[in-house]
Parts: C-alpha cells; structure tokens; sequence
DNA sequence: CATGAAAGCGCC
DNA sequence: AAAGGGCGCTTTCATG
C-alpha cells in the first residue's frame, strides 16, 4: 500500500510499521539538484509492503525533522542510491545527518571497480539485479514543481516505485562483497558517504579579489606573450609562394575570424595574397599560439626543430632550443592560468552560501581515489599565491595536513626501506645514497633532489628506456641507475613483478584493506607483441593500485575517524577537502590547537596500521588559509 | 552546429 | 618491442 502523509494525524501506522523493521529504503524528490537551494517536495519510505510519501510543503519542516530523527535514533539502516544527494537534502532542511547506510551506488561502483561504471544509475540496477524497467526517472515530474502545487497520482506512483528495488539490490550486492570479501571496503564506503555529503555541503571560501587579481595578471601575460610570440615567428618562417601555402603549410585550419579553412577551394582569395608584407600580415593575425599543431609546423618549418609533439618535456629536453621555446611554454602556463585557474572558479561561489561546492565523487577512479569536479579542487595550482586565497571564514582557521611519503611508506617491506624511515630518513635519501653509492647521512641536498625523479619513475614501473627518456639521460647511464637501484633495494622494483603474476591470474589486484581493481581480458591477440604490452600494462597498473588504492584506504580511514568521533561539534570542525594524501578542514578559532593535534592523531591512526615497522607520519600547519 | 578524440597541463 | 600510476579542464580539430 501507498500512503501520501501530509500532516501528524496521519503517521499512526508509519510509526507501527517503523518499529517493527530496521531496514528502510528511501529516497527524496526536489525540483534541483542544487541540494542548498532546492525545494524539497517528497520524502519516501518504504517500511515492508507499505509506502509512505511525506510530502514535505504539506507536512512541515518541523515535522519532518521529527520524523528524521526518528530515523536517526532508531539507528534505522537507509537503503538508498546515490545517497549522497538525498542525506544532503535532509540535512540541510533539518540539520539532521542520516549515516547509517546502504548506497547502491557505491556500493556497485566498489565491486565492479576497473571493470564496471563509474555512474551506475539507479535504473542500471533494476535492470541487472530485478530484472524491471524503470521507465522514467521521477525526477523529471518534480522539475516544474512549484510551492502550493499538490502532489500528483502520477507523482506519487513515480515517486514511490524509486524505493521499491534498492532492497533486493542491496541482497544482490551482499552477496558480491561477501563473494569478493570487500566486507572492509564496503563499510568504509558506506559509512564515507555521509562524510562526503558533510564536505561538499561545507564547501570552501575563495577571497575572490585576491584570485582575480591573479587572473588578471594571467590575462596580460598572456596578450604580452602572445604578441611577442607571433612577432617573432614572422620574421624566422621561410618565403611562401603565397597566403594559401602558409596556411596549408602551418596547418591553420582556421582563420582569426573563425572561418574554416579546411574545405578551402583551390581558387581560393588567399591564393592572391602574394606579396611578402601581405603574406607575413596574414599570416601574424591568423596563426593561432594556443594551437599546438601550428606550432609543432612552425618548430619544424622556421626553427629546423625536429619534434614530433610539442608537450613540455620535449621542449626541455631539446638540445640547443630556440628563445621562442621559453616563450611558448610561458605562454602556456600563463594562459591555463587565466582560463582553467580563472574567471570560472569564482563563477562557481554558490549564490546562498558564498562559497564554492566542489563535487566530491568518492569512487571517481578505478584505484579508490576520490576524485573532484565543478571546480577540480585536487589540482589547484600548489603556488602559494593560489592556495592562499582558500580561506577561512571570520572566527575560523583553516588546518592542512598532509601524510608525508604516504605511497613510499607502503611500497615494500624491504628492510633497507623500513631501515631508513625508522633512521628519520626517506625514500630519496634512500635512493641517492644507492645511486651514488654513499652512506644515507652523507647524501648531499643535490643527490637527493637528483633522486626524486627516479624514485618517482621507477615507482609507477618506468623501464630502462622510459629512465632515459624521462630523464633525459643516456642508455647506459638510466641502465647503471637501474641496476643500482634493483641491486640495493630488490623489491622495490621486484615487488612488481612479485605481485604482477598473481594479479594476472586473477585479473584483479587488492589493496591492504581488500579494496579490489578488476581488470578486463582480452579475448584475442594480433600479435605476442601486443599480448606482451597487454601483461605489462596489466602489471603496472595493477601495483600501482595496490599502493595508490592503500593510500585511499587510509586517507579514507582518517576521513572517516575525523568526522565520526569529533570531539568539538560539525560546526567547530569541518572537513573541506580532500586532495589524495592531504585532508584540510576549517575550525573555529578557539579550538585550533587540540583539533589540529586531534586530526594529526587520527591520521596516524588510520595509517599505522597499514605500515608494519616503518612509522607513521604527517605534517600540517594551522593557518588562515589553504597551505603547502 | 553538435560531438568526440587528442593534445596539453594542473595536481597527488 | 620499447615512453610511469591516478584524475579533470580547456582548447583545437575532424567529422557528420
């Protein structure tokens, strides 16, 4: 049976039925997706055979917050998908946090992680594990849902088919975690979801003046560079015949005003631009910096540059390169500046709260990473100009703390490793004193900077070649660094292969906590060669994954440790990002000190147990504002 | 005009 | 034989 409840009176047997199961599915109907400003029309809830739709306008906030905490305190299980919207509703209109969940969806995207959807939708899985299809989401009735509206039979149909699967799905998906024993995984997930919600919903204050003063400076920059740029390229390409070979010649596909030159005919005007100063003027406004495969022509063409791309790492490894080089690159970073890092990040303040509401997708990798969106707040420039103008709100400081070598700490259990990082060294002191074949206390400043880049190439399973390349080092020497490495910390390399043959067997890899990374097969092969780079590809991937999925377990964990026991109250300590191996939250004033050592604790908390001998270890800074 | 791939680059 | 893992955003360019 469905009931519509629209005032008090009317809850006598919703309560009966709540008592008398602990398993609730529910979901919620808004006209937005904006969980801070949309107006909440529905709550569902499915308690045994009966539905009850609360429809919010009708029944009151008031009473609806009665009704959430008894949810709440009953410790009632919520089965849901994606929850994360629906919690955020909920506790936006009643201050309420519901944690005590099931999400379908994160719940799927963890046991079918590598090989399944990152956006599995609810009708996905009505259709795999029910068998039914949904023909229409519901939220598409509430769109043009206006204060006042009644609710619809139609409606209220919709609205509550939404709760009649998540139940059998969530059996389904039991019997997979339990299958594929991600027990630990999954209770870390669900339990992240409404962590998650709380981070996203608190969202982070920008000082805007301060940022667009950096995207104006970008902006200038980048006219100056650009001037200077096509200047000095017009004076070094060779003699055209006319405009047409220049175009065709640096590949400009389209011309300053945005025609297409592509479906140029033969006959076309630009064939009679012949004179050189003509040339040269039509070539200075229609040659384009920001496109790449101009500029590759032109390094080609007026520099003699024998390039076959043009990303950064080729131009800094060229021999004897040109001044425009250094233009371009500057170029570049100056406009991602202005355009990525621009303008588009203040448009993103949130109009009711004045700050930005990042998404946070939990499960956005195969690996067990979040990952963030509208705005990517996980590759903010590191600049402290940038990061600085994340800021607290008056009253409040912002704490940062990051886990220090968090990956290396978990790479292998190699005695040297473990040695060094209980001596207060590290991997690239490790590192150095190996390749340069000195004690660990002797390694200059040079040889441990000289270390990192190998460290960090032989880490995500460089080969050889890939040394040399990356380094820009000869054959021999990346092979002597390899060798020297290999033979003073086998494992370190060798792990790799140790782990890759087992993973390619079961074509899934696990990390410390359980969390698994599937991989799909490939029914046939061209070719060995192409079975070869498939196995290696495989291996790679699947150890990174067991070190970069850890570090999420434990990132993960000390998110998770943060907002469950904090000591001081949601409003005194909030989580606001998450950045891999980096947690920041924004604390009133007067608890800064013992919430900075509180998070520290919990930190190490969460990665002690991870790391066997070798110690634990963070660092952070209580500021106001974002820091390194 | 819409769409998607590819190149490039910001972060861990 | 041969070029390190994980992301998201912006722009260009080809395609239909």
């Amino acid at each position: 049976m469905i009931f519509t409840i629209s005032n008090l009176t009317q809850i006598q047997n919703f309560q009966k039925d709540l008592e008398s199961t602990s398993i609730v599915p529910l979901d919620v109907e808004s006209n937005s997706l904006d969980r801070l400003t949309a107006l909440w029309i529905t709550l569902q809830l499915k308690l045994g055979e009966n539905t009850y739709i609360f429809h919010i306008p009708e029944f009151g906030v008031k009473n609806i917050t009665y009704v959430t905490d008894l949810l709440k305190s009953s410790n009632k299980l919520i089965v849901g998908h994606n929850l994360k919207y629906d919690i955020g509703i909920i506790k936006v209109n009643t201050g309420i946090m519901l944690t005590n969940l099931h999400d379908t969806f994160t719940s799927e995207v963890i046991i079918f992680a590598g090989v399944g959807d990152f956006y599995p939708s609810l009708r996905d899985l009505v259709k795999k594990y029910c068998n039914t299809i949904l023909d229409k989401e519901s939220r598409e009735l509430f769109i043009n849902y206006k204060l006042g509206d009644i609710l619809t039979e139609q409606m209220i149909q919709y609205a509550a088919l939404d709760v009649q699967y998540v139940e059998k799905i969530r059996d389904e998906q039991l019997k997979l975690v339990d299958e594929r024993k991600l027990n630990r995984t999954y209770e870390l997930e669900n339990k992240l979801v409404a962590v998650t919600t709380s981070m996203e919903l608190n969202g982070v204050k920008i000082d805007s003046s301060k940022w667009a003063g950096l995207t104006q400076s970008a902006l200038d920059d980048t006219r100056r560079l650009e001037e200077e740029i096509k200047d000095e390229i017009v004076t070094r390409l060779p003699r055209f015949e006319n405009a047409y070979g220049a175009c065709k010649a640096i590949g400009i596909s389209k011309d300053a005003d945005g025609n297409n030159l592509q479906t140029i005919k033969h006959s076309t005007p630009l064939k009679y631009i012949t004179e050189y100063d003509f040339i040269v003027d039509w070539i200075r406004r229609n040659i384009n910096v920001q496109s790449n495969a101009q500029i590759k022509h032109i390094l080609q063409l007026a520099y003699n540059l024998d390039v076959t791309d043009t990303n950064e790492k080729t131009l800094l490894l060229l021999k004897n390169p040109p001044e425009i080089v250094s233009k371009i690159l500057s170029f570049r970073e100056r406009a991602k500046k202005q355009t990525t890092y621009g303008d588009n990040i203040l448009d993103l303040i949130h109009k009711k709260t004045g700050r930005v509401h990042a998404n946070f997708n939990q499960n956005g990798t195969s690996t067990g990473r979040y990952s963030s969106s509208q705005p990517n707040l996980q590759n903010i420039p590191r600049e402290n100009d940038y990061r600085s103008c994340f800021i607290a709100e008056d009253g409040y400081d912002i704490i940062t703390i990051d886990y220090d070598q968090q990956e290396y700490r978990l790479a292998t259990g190699e005695r040297k490793i473990i040695d060094a990082y209980l001596a207060g060294k590290d991997m690239h002191t490790l590192t150095a004193s190996i390749i340069n074949n000195v004690p660990l206390d002797k390694v200059t400043k040079e040889q441990r900077t000289n270390a990192k880049p190998v460290n960090f190439g032989l880490f995500y399973g460089a080969t050889v070649w890939g040394l040399k390349y990356n380094l820009g080092i000869s054959l021999e020497e990346a092979q002597r660094i390899y060798d020297a490495v290999l033979g003073g910390i086998p494992t370190f390399i060798g792990a790799r292969n140790k782990f890759g043959d087992e993973i390619l067997k079961r074509m899934y890899s696990k990390t410390l906590l359980g969390r698994r990374r599937y991989f799909k097969g490939q029914d046939r092969f061209e070719d060995t060669k192409e079975y070869q780079k498939f196995i290696t590809k495989i291996k790679r991937e699947g150890f990174n994954h067991i070190i970069q999925g850890t570090g999420a377990d434990i990132t993960k964990t000390a998110l998770n440790l943060i907002y469950y026991e904090n000591p001081f109250g949601e409003e005194n300590l909030k989580i606001i990002l998450t950045e891999h191996d980096e947690i920041v939250c924004e604390v009133r004033k007067e608890y800064s000190q013992p919430a900075f050592e509180f998070i520290k604790s919990k930190m190490l908390q969460a990665e002690q147990p991870f790391l066997g001998e070798i110690p634990a270890s963070i660092s952070g800074t209580i500021s106001n504002c974002w820091s390194k």
